[in-house]
DNA sequence: TGTAATTCGTAAGCGTGCTTATTATATTGG
DNA sequence: CCAATATAATAAGCACGCTTACGAATTACA
């Protein structure tokens, strides 16, 4: 079964961090997703309500900031979850550029669905681990994102 | 600064896995893409190649089975990767059905150059963690998506 | 005060992944 | 052998993220 490589890699790609990191998210972000249709949400949605839940009322910039996504990326997630009636953007009255995020009335039921579809989601991709293994991958994601979301702010590419 | 929720979770969203583990995979490769860009290849471009040096010859199924997307993702994936003559279809005299994958004499000098640019960006990555959660964070990875990827094969939705 | 620099939101266009559906070919069972 | 089923590849259309670029509004500073 172990494959002898038609090509010298001298490194084993199967356990690089990117690729099973990448590979891992979209498993579990595809799983979510199933789940979450039947309440016609995507993970990014919802991701996007939790953050209101807490930020409500702050400008795309703002809220974008929070997800680590650009505006951009933002701008086009929030047409389509205003179309959908999640989302409200009113304008700022302070600066006439921004538009302030706010929850629908629609959207505020919702919250323990999203929270049921996340834990059993979660409790699927965690079979098997010890409580202390759950905390310590937690753990080291948040300590590997805090390393990249430093590189991307001053973002140096060099790479010669 | 700890903002107060104006809806109560009674869970806590920032360290729910699936958002940590989509953010920070998006970041590594946003990351890795910066930098593989000054050889025109993309993170999934990268990974098809890592494993057509592994697994040169097989149709386009049988990677998309290893790889674990969709056959159709891989196929647009092949289509760019072609015209940028990194890879190559073949027909299968056996089957004809089937194309099978083969890499060109343009993609076997750059393996080197990928490698490079994956150790520089695990490296930012794991910045501040020691070797043995460094092995504990690919480990725990390749045990939850074990447990995805066996969801997604029988992966009955139910969630009712 | 008035110009330069910055910031906010968005358009255009691309890459990667998905679901659903179609066509062509292989395989299997009666 | 032939009909039913399964498999390989692809098309169409969507979601989400990116880069680059732009107009409008605000802020900074000379």
């Amino acid at each position: 079964m172990t494959k002898t490589p038609k090509i010298a890699l001298g490194f084993d790609y199967e356990r690089a961090l990117g690729f099973v990191l990448y590979e891992t998210a979209r498993l579990f972000n595809k799983r979510f997703d199933q789940k979450a249709r039947a309440i016609g949400l995507t993970r990014a949605q919802c991701q996007v309500l939790f953050r209101l839940a807490v930020h409500e009322g702050l400008n795309q910039a703002r809220i974008a900031e929070l997800l680590e996504i650009e505006p951009i990326s933002l701008a086009r997630l929030i047409d389509r979850m205003e179309e959908a009636g999640w989302v409200e953007r009113r304008p700022d009255v302070a600066d006439r550029r921004a538009r302030l995020l706010y929850l629908t009335a629609k959207a505020k039921p919702v919250f323990e669905r999203m929270i049921a579809v996340g834990l059993e989601t979660r409790a699927e991709a965690q079979a098997g681990l010890s409580n202390a293994e759950r905390e310590k991958l937690v753990d080291l994601l948040l300590r590997v994102r805090a390393n990249l979301s430093e590189m991307s702010a001053d973002g140096g590419v060099q790479s010669r």
